[in-house]
Formats: C-alpha cells, structure tokens, sequence
DNA sequence: ATATTTTTTTAGATTTGTCTAAATTTATTT
DNA sequence: AAATAAATTTAGACAAATCTAAAAAAATAT
C-alpha cells in the first residue's frame, strides 16, 4: 500500500508524539505539524477509513497495528537517509534533518533495505536515535539523562531529545555532541546545574534545564 | 525557486521531447507523461505564467531559458541517483528508472552536489546517458568507435562510418543499425574481435576492422 | 451544577492537478 | 475552396489537502 507525503507525515508524528506523551490530541498534532486544528480532524477521518487509525470524535485517537508499522517504516527511511548525508556525504547532523524529511518518503523498500546494507547496518541514525530494522522491530536502548548519572562516571551522549535550533547552536558552542565523552564532575544543588568535564578540554558549566535533554549510556 | 513534481516532469518530458523531435505537441506531450491533452494544456497554462515556457495557444510551445535551467538540474538528479543505484546499492541499470523518477524531485542543490563529488563527478549515468554538471552544462555526446568503449556498457549506434553495400549487408545480417542499443560483452585480445549483446538478442561476434567503423554515443 | 473556557468538529471555500465532453482551430482531402 | 479529420483548447466537474468561521462537545472554574 502506498500512501501520499502527507499522510506519512501525519502517521510519523502520531507516533512519535505517542511515544512521549502517551495520549495525542487534535491540537498537540496540530502544532507539531504546523497546521490547523480543523485539518488534523480532516485527516484522521481519512486516516480512519484507511485503518491506520483508531478514531472515534472526540474520544481521541491512537495509531492502529497497521498504522504503527507504516509508522515506523517512515521513521526507518528517515534515519537511514540521516546516516548517509552524515556518513557518506559529510553532512553536520544538525543540518540533515530537512533533506531526510524530503528522503523518507521515497517508497521503493527494496532501496531502503539496499541502502541499510550499504551502511553496514547501523544500529543509531547520527542523533542517536535507534533504526528499526527492515521488518520494523526497533530496539529499545537506555538512555539515560545527563541529570541521573553519578559523579566522576565516563558517559557517552546518545541522544538529544530537544532538537531545536537554539539547543543545537549551545551545544555546539559547549562541544558537546553525539558521541561525546564526558563526565559528571558536580552536582550544585542550589540551580541543579552541572559541572563537565569533557576530554582534553577545560571544565564547562550546563543548567538543568539543557542537562534533562541530554542523554547518556554509560 | 521550487516547483511542484508535477511542474518538474512536465519540463522534464518537454526537454527531452525537444531535443529528440525538435518540436513538441499537446498530443505527444500527453502520451509520454501518460495523461491527457486537456490536462497537457491546463499544465502549459501555467508553466507560461511562470515564465518556464513559451506559449501561445494553437501556436505551439517551447521551454524558456529559466524553464531549460530548470529542467536540466532535474535531469542532473535523476542521472546521478541512477550513477548512485547502480555503482553503489548494486543495482541493475534496468532497474533503477522508476526510484530515479522519485528521487529526482529532492529538491536541495547542496545535496546532489555532495552526491556527485561522493560519486566521482561522473560524467555519464548507468544508461551512457550524459549527466549536466552542478551548472546545468550538459557534456555534448560524442560518437566514439566501438573499439574504445568499456565493457557492459550500454551503448547507441550513431554513425557507421564505412558505408560500402558489403559493411550494410553485414551490419543488416547482424542487425546492426542507427540507433541499435548494444553491450560489448568481450574483446578478444588475439585479433581485437567484440563479442556483443543486443537487448533481447543472442550474443554475435564482429572483427576489429568492422568494429572500427561503428560509432556510438555512450 | 451552572457558567465559562478550551478543544474538537463541521460546513463551506480554495488550490492544485486531473478528468470528460464539447467547442474551436488547424490540417488534410477531395 | 469546401468538407472532413485531427489536434488543441475550453467549460465544468472532481479528489486531495488545506483553510476560516461557526457550531458542538468536553473540560474547568466559580
């Protein structure tokens, strides 16, 4: 089955908000697709009639089996685009996402899963984000937030879960990026903010607030 | 400046329309993009709005400078990503048309750019095809003999130099004629004889001195 | 528990690209 | 040169995805 552009991209962000907040409503999808309240319900009504979607008016809504599957085939598509304008073309991740976001909706999978072999089958796209596989299972992995890891502990950041322009330019004026090995050296307990330290380089202060969206393996 | 996919295969079949007839019409317009003429006119309509085409209605049409511009950067990216599927996920030339037909419509320059320097900057796509560089010059196609080109490569009969009744008879024996699309599929370096392949065709022998008479365009 | 606010949905319009059927223009025949 | 045929265009309709403004339902506050 395939489906238009915009479909897509209305099942990829149900799932994603799905994933955060457990419950999605008409605005929050609204808004995280830059468009009208009267279009999301235009939409799920089509998205119902297409089984993608478990809708009853105003009862709220969720992704159907089905839905979830080409859900997560999108976001399949997306992340392995991101790794190779990253990997292969030496792309920065920060300035990837637009161009994968364009790359996901190619629908051949016989590409897709070419392109997965010619990657060597990576397990993370380059924001750390897990791949699901070419039947679609994605593997969970811990991450941990930059907040909860003991002191004086090596991390490696794994994932930034607020990707916004603003939080990528500190990072980046921090050093701090996917990849990046670190550790906690204080905890202030008056503004929870944390003292790092990253190899090689002097000590850097980050607050609470950019700490909660940093996540680490250790 | 960003156009419709729509828009874009529109161009696209006129450029290449206008370069094999030198005119095009409605009717041949509608049969290559396999729809109909009144859809063909609606579409010319505003292609002339755009300035992307010169129109007037019963008149016949042709594309503008800026609609050319347009056109062979769509070319470009089709060709490099069917260099791409071929060279890199391994696929065959046969078989790449329709993921280049959709992954010519990614719209960011800098994209295919990086594509084409990881690629080599190749001057010609998996079909001999010639691929327009990042200013949309397209390399004109030369006639090279036989003789000179590479292996499986698949190649157009543009000229046969030696026009004598005896090369005709034989080149008509072997149905070789303007316009055969043909592979080398061997050279024998005991007396430079090609094996060959016709598409749908058994493979057929000829001598050096016949080979060097054949031109074609890769 | 009623009033107010917020969220969601409906009704009707708009844009893009397509279609069919009919009209018009151009080309071809006799 | 008139008649016929072919090519092209117009008129009016439709589907997909969106919008605005208004109505309906649900949530919240007094």
């Amino acid at each position: 089955m395939k489906y238009s552009s915009s479909k897509e991209n209305y099942l990829k962000a149900i799932f994603h908000l799905q994933e955060e907040d457990g419950v999605v409503t008409t605005n929050a999808l609204a808004n995280e697709l830059q468009t009208r309240p009267a279009s999301v319900t235009d939409m799920l009504k089509k998205l119902k009639t297409q089984k993608l979607l478990l809708y009853e008016k105003y009862q709220g809504f969720k992704l159907s089996n089905e839905g979830k599957k080409v859900a997560l085939q999108i976001v399949r598509k997306h992340r392995l685009w991101e790794f190779f304008l990253v990997e292969k073309l030496h792309f920065g991740w920060e300035e990837v996402h637009d161009m994968a976001e364009e790359l996901e909706h190619i629908s051949s999978k016989k590409l897709i899963d070419r392109l997965d072999e010619f990657l060597g089958f990576p397990k993370n796209d380059p924001h750390g984000d897990p791949i699901p596989d070419s039947s679609g299972k994605l593997a969970m992995k811990q991450h941990i937030s930059l907040l909860d890891i003991p002191l004086n502990t090596l991390a490696e950041v794994s994932n930034i879960s607020d990707q916004s322009i603003e939080m990528l330019e500190l990072l980046k004026h921090k050093s701090i990026a996917i990849g990046t090995k670190l550790e906690v050296k204080r905890k202030f307990a008056f503004d929870n903010s944390l003292e790092l330290k990253i190899k090689n380089q002097s000590a850097i202060t980050i607050s609470e607030s950019v700490a909660k969206n940093v996540f680490v393996i250790i």
